[in-house]
DNA sequence: TATATAATTCGTTATATGGCGAAATATACT
DNA sequence: AGTATATTTCGCCATATAACGAATTATATA
């Protein structure tokens, strides 16, 4: 069975099909951010996000741009013909009032004021206390 | 947490994201299929479809409507607000030459000839050969 | 009322998925 | 070159999900 076509849109779909991940996308919604700060906010385990950014990413939800040690990542723009782009608008509409994606947008606020450097260092001594 | 928006999102995306679920939803594309003519177009066990459908339907996604011992299938029209009305337009318009959709259609055509009766009865014999 | 039957519910099994921590990788800094 | 560190990969475990067949339900028909 060969089928870019549902293939890729079943890609997508399981790459909406998860909680922690929409949340992501709705972080990205107006920001480009840099993964520790994604960490700060969702409160999962590194590698946890890291596995579902990739996921993110081989659905074409979200491009990846690598500065020096820190990775940097937005919502995807271009190719309206890939269903990514559709599912974009579909789910901006539909998340639209969710009191938990709010909850997560402030905490953003609060995570946007620290420098980067600071998560950072506050992420490794947390994870050396434990 | 108590957050329906993002709840009802949840429930359609999880419900898109199985391929048996999209098939059913690219058949219902147009057609109002009973029960027993979509398990002849998808080849799954009675007891799965059953399941796949109270899925969709949980989700918004389609309506269910009984006949007698028949129960019809069409997906929903209705409430531009819920996530499902922008799932079914973008579904839609990401699954668009679909090699394997295609198939179903072809199937679909070949199933809609016949009789329910018929394929109820064919279904039945075939059951208990086994 | 009894039987046939379209569909669902239930119980079981196999596979997929999400989560974590430890180890590995890659890049900056000394 | 060697060390520190931001992120990823890997291996493991727990849970979720999809599939089936058997038993059940609900409706039509004899």
């Amino acid at each position: 069975m060969n089928d870019p076509r549902l293939r890729s849109f079943m890609t997508v779909s399981k790459a909406l099909a998860d909680e922690n991940r929409v949340r992501m996308l709705a972080l990205l919604r107006g920001h480009c951010l840099c993964v520790c700060q994604i960490i700060a906010v969702l409160g999962l385990a590194p590698s946890t996000i890291s596995k579902h950014l990739s996921i993110l990413k081989a659905a074409g939800l979200l491009d990846i741009e690598k500065r020096g040690r820190w990775i940097h990542c937005r919502l995807t723009k271009a190719d309206r013909s890939h269903p990514a782009a559709g599912a974009h608008r579909w789910v901006a509409s539909a998340i639209a009032g969710s009191s938990r994606l709010k909850e997560d947008r402030q905490r953003l606020r609060g995570i946007l004021k620290i420098e980067p450097e600071e998560i950072c260092r506050r992420q490794l001594k947390k994870r050396r206390l434990q």
